[in-house]
RNA sequence: GGAGAGUUGGCAGAGUGGUAAUGCACCGGACUCGAAAUCCGGCGAACCGGCUUAUACCGGCGCGCAGGUUCAAAUCCUGUACUCUCCUCCA
């Protein structure tokens, strides 16, 4: 969430740099305006209240002294009224400030590409060589299904499309995958952490997905708990409403979760294979950090997720998304794409965002700077990285001829040892 | 799922209708070569508003949360969340 006493103060600042994400002046007008109502009407019913509080002692002190108050009381009666009638429209104003004010998405870091969509995005580094084939590599769902390690149409059966079942070692490939993940968060300080799945709306709201993309996700009926659509809500709910002792920060986390979305809106995208499903494993990055070292932050966790791809042996490049591309809460997001070959392309496998205080506002996440002043700390968070995906990318990089798949060096040990998928 | 108890400042802990005691901690001062102890004073700003360049200052709010009764609510009423104990159930 944006500040909006800053909105107040920096009026056309705010307008020219969230035009730059599709917000529209007139928003921020009817935000200023509705800000401006919800002042006067506090300036009412507190001038009121002070008069209340001041007769109410008043009123006591004629009691102890055994004097009759009756036409004090009487007077009161209707300032009282008045006061309810003020409030009233008092919370109507806040909630329509707060209405527009959480819609709003995070200010773009000045330095990022302006542009109206992927369109703009900018590639900043290439990393490995692209595969040859001296064959026609097979899409990761051809080779899943032949080998009888992944299988869609069951998982279409008893759930429906985009659920999948991992099959013997096609699950044991998952499992190496990310326990791969989780040691080498590890030993860069992460501390590994298993999070609850279901969140309430208030964690929901702290992280942003509500209240504007409660389609996107799947809600339990009649109870305040959603599936998470990523690690990152309760990774960054942790210290909701806390201030975290100065000394921990930087705080890392890095936690395996399923994914839970509902993909609404992308019907007909991706409809095969892993790359898009209800349900997947992700591995999250969470840090919480102090303002002035987020952006190095931020590096470093981009590298984190980077050197995955690189000690599995596969080819990726690095983009920096532009205003019109980025996620709601983001600053500055850098995403790693990772080759798939049948695709003939680069595909998403990893998001790395600096949100700075934006969550942190929303979620009341604190932590006092050197003059021991509370301040919001900064929160990131990327994928290192996406599960399925990374397996996709496996079985098509890794594809023979005959349809077996050779596992990846590093992964051998998680797999006892098995250097070939037949 | 059932029964009971609890939720007040950084911590501890009073307060059952008249506008949040007290102790510890913290901040300032005195004493001291300095510190401790002691004494004096301050402070409970997590938030909102007014006035401000900004402080300061003034006011509001504030006793888990949301409503209600009342001139007035931490105190009374209703609902609800969480914690603890016991019972029940369970991987």
């Amino acid at each position: 969430m944006l500040d909006v006493k800053l909105i107040r103060l920096h009026t056309d600042d705010f307008k020219k740099r969230l035009a730059t994400r599709g917000v529209k002046a007139e928003t921020i007008d009817k935000l200023i305006q509705r800000d401006k109502q919800r002042r006067e009407l506090v300036v009412q019913t507190e001038t009121l209240k002070q008069k209340r509080n001041e007769v109410s002692q008043a009123i006591a002190a004629a009691k102890r002294g055994k004097k009759g108050a009756a036409e004090q009381i009487a007077s009161m009666r209707e300032v009282g009224i008045q006061i309810k009638e003020l409030d009233e429209k008092l919370v109507q104003a806040e909630k329509e400030v707060q209405e527009i004010a959480a819609r709003l998405p995070n200010l773009p870091n000045p330095t990022i590409p302006v542009g109206v969509d992927e369109g703009a995005n900018i590639e900043i580094k290439v990393v490995g060589k692209l595969p040859e084939f001296d064959f026609k590599p097979k899409p990761h769902w051809e080779i899943g299904e032949k080998l009888g390690i992944l299988d869609f149409e069951r998982g279409a059966k008893v759930s429906g499309s985009r659920f999948v079942y991992y099959i013997g070692l096609g699950a044991k490939l998952e499992r190496a995958v990310y326990n791969f993940m989780l040691d080498e968060h590890s030993k860069e300080g992460y501390t590994e952490v298993i999070p609850p799945y279901l969140v309430n709306g208030a964690s929901m709201y702290g992280t942003s997905q509500f209240p504007k993309f409660k389609e996107d996700v799947f809600q339990i009926e009649n109870q305040d708990l959603t599936l998470i659509p990523t690690a990152e809500v309760p990774l960054t709910n942790y210290y909701r409403d806390e201030v975290i002792p100065t000394e921990k920060l930087p705080v890392y986390f890095t936690a395996l979760s399923p994914s839970f979305r509902s993909e609404a809106g992308s019907a007909g995208r991706d409809t095969r294979g892993l790359i898009r499903l209800h349900q997947f494993n992700k591995v999250e990055m969470v840090k919480y950090t102090k303002p002035a070292e987020s952006y190095n932050e931020l590096e470093k966790m981009t590298e984190n997720a980077g050197s995955i791809l690189e000690k599995l042996g596969l080819a990726y490049h690095i983009i920096t998304l532009s205003t019109g591309d980025m996620g709601f809460s983001a600053a500055m997001t850098h995403d790693l794409e990772v080759w798939i070959p049948a695709q003939n392309m680069y595909r998403e496998i990893s998001s790395c965002s600096n949100c700075e205080d934006f969550q942190a506002r929303r979620a009341h996440i604190q932590y006092r700077n050197e003059e021991g002043k509370l301040e919001f700390v900064h929160t990131l968070n990327g994928s290192g990285l996406a599960v399925g995906r990374t397996v996709a990318a496996i079985l098509e990089n890794y594809q023979n001829e005959d349809g077996t798949v050779t596992v990846p060096e590093v992964l051998r040990p998680y797999m006892s040892g098995l250097a070939l998928i037949k």
